[in-house]
DNA sequence: AATTTTCATTTGTCAGACAATTAAACGTCT
DNA sequence: AGACGTTTAATTGTCTGACAAATGAAAATT
């Protein structure tokens, strides 16, 4: 773990490598206390501030947790599904913003994975993540719902039904889907119609899911998804428009 | 952007965010630079090394790219799909070396995924894709072969059929699942019976890309999800008693 | 005009200092 | 002896000031 080549340039960043790989290799269990930064800068031989920064950079990604005092330090943090979910969101949200991926691909991958979802939500969906969508159906057949609202209620509609599951792995990373695609979504001009269109599949889903069809819950899934995919062509190309 | 309470606690924290906020909501744009190190010390009312700290924070999350020089500076990053993979990974494997999450569960998400992928895989494989899956199926044949080349050949298998389906994102996302597994995978010793039944579940979930055969593929993906589950059962009991 | 030199700017690092926080050690009182 | 308040030491968070290294632009020279 005292790994530094004479290369004076990335010093915080070879530290933080350091003991970042001592922590995934499992030489620092969760909860284990760093050594303090100036024994780290004595180790390390460079100053307090270089290894202040390499700190700075585990703790951006919820590797190690500080705490101030006598008894304080830092210790190696138990990463939780809570900080991972966020870290998931920004990077899909950056990676769809910066044109590095398309809508298509990115819907396309969402779908993909709830269709992935509908066999085990179907065997293991219990009464509450029923109910759940179905009220999120019915409030979205509610005359006067905003765009915004109807879109809200939609993400809590998957969401329940991604839950379903009861994987948190696969909640996780529909997460960083669902919520990177939102702004997206919300550009989105819901007609009467098409929220019609929207409410009958996810009402045929919850039948689906209640019924625990998997199958049946993957076709109305499936058909949903290219409905979507039709929607958002419209705001896609008025966004390369603009764009260009 | 210039968010910052009366709090002098957290203060790289805040800056950090307030950075972060600005690239997401598109006041920053890609290639952008941002203020020297002085000039934000100055407008956030701080000192050098605490924005230093704040950027050093960033640049964790490749939010921002930094330069020496006259022309130097910090440089909103494009997120580029390496280094999403990276902290995917990393994150993946801390999930779940820390227990966060269970062995069964990882598997069941990647499964899922990956079925996911198949009718994709099927409509979409280029010839590219079907001789990398033949030529790893016919190495697991190999008689000799350790574990771990193996093992290194079944994620090769994998990874080709994933990327089969054409889609980044879905590429992104199980790379997470299969990277982190792979300690695990490699503890796991393969019987000569246990490798030819895997070999010929490869085989024909090969045939069923080949043939555009969305469904079969997908049957046969099933049966290997519960092979390996099975298989991986009795390293996990060995994996607990060790622990208990 | 081309090349070299100088220079200003910016990041990377260092040294030393002080404030804020926190728990343990200590002392005091009941 | 035990409960309670006080001191103290350790540690992080921040600040100030400084120098080194890199780098492109401007100036000087050929």
């Amino acid at each position: 773990m005292k790994i530094d080549p004479k290369n004076p340039a990335d010093l915080s960043a070879q530290i933080a490598k350091a003991i970042r790989d001592a922590i995934i290799c499992g030489d620092l269990p969760v909860d284990e206390r760093l050594p303090s930064e100036a024994e780290l800068a004595d180790q390390f031989e460079v100053s307090r501030p270089t290894v202040r920064e390499a700190l700075k950079r585990l703790a951006a990604q919820s590797l190690i947790r500080t705490q101030r005092g006598a008894t304080g330090g830092a210790f190696v943090n138990r990463l939780k599904f809570e900080d991972a979910y966020g870290q998931q969101i920004t990077t899909s949200t950056l990676l769809l913003s910066m044109n590095e991926i398309s809508f298509a691909t990115a819907c396309e991958a969402r779908y993909a994975l709830e269709r992935a979802c509908a066999p085990l939500s179907a065997k293991r969906r219990t009464a509450d993540h029923l109910a759940t969508m179905r009220a999120e159906a019915h409030r979205q057949s509610q005359p006067g719902l905003t765009d915004e609202a109807f879109c809200a209620s939609d993400v809590a509609f998957h969401r329940a039904l991604v839950d379903a599951a009861g994987n948190p792995v696969l909640s996780y990373q529909l997460a960083g889907a669902v919520e990177a695609m939102q702004p997206l979504m919300n550009m989105i001009t819901f007609s009467a119609r098409s929220r019609e269109k929207i409410v009958t599949l996810h009402t045929q889903i919850a039948d689906a899911i209640a019924a625990q069809d998997g199958v049946a819950a993957d076709m109305h899934l499936s058909a949903l998804a290219g409905y979507t995919q039709e929607l958002a062509q419209g705001v896609i190309a008025q966004r390369q428009e603009k764009r260009g």
